[in-house]
DNA sequence: ATAAGCCTAATTTTCGATATTTTTTATCTC
DNA sequence: GAGATAAAAAATATCGAAAATTAGGCTTAT
C-alpha cells in the first residue's frame, strides 16, 4: 500500500466534522486504487494511516459501504468492495437504463437555463489542456468532464434518481481509474461530447439517448480491454 | 413518544451484531410510525429507550441515513425523514420509472422458475385472511404482498436495480403506514394483483407496466387523500 | 492422515468518559 | 423594547480502553 493521501495537518472546514472529513479521504484513496478492490481494511491500521480515532473511523466506512464503495461484513469488519468485469457490466447496464430516463426528462422539461448550463459545461470541458507529458487527466479535468455530463440531468426533476445516477457515476470513475482509462480519449472522445450537445440542445431525445449510452459503453469496453480486472 | 419496541430482553443472532439489531429496530419504529417524520432522534433519548451504548446506535442511524429513512446534518445530529406529498409524488414517478424497466427486463428474461414464483407469491397473497375486526393489515398479509411485488421483479438481472426498487418500496411503505393505509384493499387491490398476474405470465410486457404503474399511484391517491400529509 | 475440539492471538465491536460544537438563556447597550 | 454579546446548558462527536467475536495453530482421538 503506497502513500495515502496523508494527512500532514488536517484542516476541518467549518460545518464539518472529522468522520467527514476521513470519509472522504477513504473515497479519494479508493477512488485513485491506493486502496486496492477487494482488500481489507483494518481499523487499527487505518487509525493510524488517517490518524483518527475509532468513531469516525466506523462512521466513515459505514457511510461508504452505503453507496457501494467498501463491504462489510458483520463481526469481520470492512473491505474495499471488489471489482470485476461482470460488475462492471451491470453497472453500465444500470447506468444506462437510469441516465435514459434522467436524460429524457431533462430535455422534455429543459428550459433556457437548462441549455446554458449545457453550453457552458462543454465550452470548459473543451478548454481543457493537456498535461506536459500529453496526458490529459488531472483532478480539474475530470471534474469538468464530471460537471457536463451532470449538467445533462440537471432538469430531471427527481432527486432521488439523481443520486442514484451520481451513486453509478462514482461507482464508474473507480473503475475507469483502476484501468488507468482516465485519460481523455482526446479526439474520439470529444466529439461524443459534442454530438451529445448538439441533440440535447436540438431535443432530439432518442439521438441524444443513444449516444449517451454508446459514449458509456465505449469508455467500458476500454477498461474491460485493458485487461486489468479479473472475471 | 409511544412505547416503541420494547426491548426486554435483546437477542443476537449467530453472525448478528448489536448495531444490526438496533438498526432493524430502529427501522421497524420509523415505518410503523412510533418515531414521527421529522422528529429529532436524540442520542441520550434513543440510548436509554433502545438500551445501547453509544457506536451501535450511531452505527444503525448512519445505515439509516443512507437509504433515507434518516436525515443527517452535521453536528447537528440526526431526524427521522420528513414527509411530505411532493416527496411522495416524486418517490411515486421515480418508482414507476425504476420498476418499469425491473419488470419488462423480467419479463424479457423470465423463464419457468419465474412464473412459478409469481404463481406461488400470489397464492399465498390470496390466502390471506382477515383480522378479527375485518381489516386486513398484520406484518405477515404485509409480506406477502411485498413477496409477491418482489417476484415481479426476480427475472431482472440487475442487482443495483433491484437494490433501489427495495429502498422505494420501503420509502413507499412508510408512507402508506402513515396513513393507515395499510389496509389490504380488499376486492380492488386483489384483482389489480391478478391482473399483473396475468398479464406478466402471457408475457404481455406493455400491460404490465400499465397496470403495476397505475397500482401504483392509485395507492398513492388514497394516501394523498387520507389528508395525514402536509404540502 | 484426518477431523474435531481447545487455546491463544488478532480483530472487530462496544462502552464510558472527554472534548467540541450548537442551542438556549441571561445580560448589557442603544 | 429590540438587538447584540457572552456565559451556561444541552447535545453531538471523538477518544481510548474493555468486551466479544473470529481466525489460526496445536493437541488429541479416531
Amino acid at each position: 500500500m503506497t502513500n495515502l493521501s496523508q494527512t500532514e495537518q488536517r484542516v476541518i472546514k467549518p460545518g464539518e466534522t472529522l468522520a467527514s472529513s476521513v470519509y472522504q479521504e477513504l473515497h479519494e484513496d479508493i477512488l485513485s486504487g491506493n486502496l486496492k478492490p477487494g482488500s481489507k481494511l483494518r481499523l487499527e491500521t487505518l487509525k493510524s494511516q488517517y490518524n483518527v480515532g475509532n468513531s469516525p473511523l466506523r462512521e466513515a466506512l459505514n457511510r461508504l459501504s452505503a453507496n457501494g464503495m467498501v463491504a462489510r461484513e458483520e463481526n469481520k469488519g470492512f473491505r474495499v468492495s471488489s471489482a470485476s468485469v461482470s460488475k462492471l457490466q451491470e453497472l453500465i447496464r444500470t447506468r444506462c437504463w437510469l441516465e435514459e430516463i434522467a436524460l429524457r426528462e431533462s430535455i422534455k422539461n429543459g428550459d433556457e437555463a437548462y441549455d446554458e448550463r449545457i453550453v457552458l459545461a462543454f465550452h470548459r470541458l473543451t478548454r481543457i489542456t493537456p498535461n506536459e507529458d500529453g496526458t490529459w487527466d488531472s483532478p480539474e479535468q475530470e471534474q469538468k468532464h464530471q460537471d457536463f455530463h451532470a449538467a445533462l440531468l440537471s432538469a430531471c426533476d427527481s432527486d432521488i434518481l439523481l443520486s442514484y445516477c451520481e451513486e453509478l457515476q462514482e461507482q464508474t470513475l473507480r473503475y475507469r481509474k483502476l484501468s488507468a482509462v482516465v485519460k481523455y480519449r482526446e479526439g474520439r472522445e470529444c466529439s461524443e461530447h459534442k454530438a451529445i450537445h448538439d441533440a440535447v440542445l436540438d431535443r432530439d431525445a432518442d439521438k441524444a439517448v443513444e449516444l449517451l449510452k454508446s459514449h458509456y459503453q465505449i469508455t467500458a469496453e476500454i477498461v474491460i480491454d485493458s485487461g486489468s480486472l479479473n472475471q
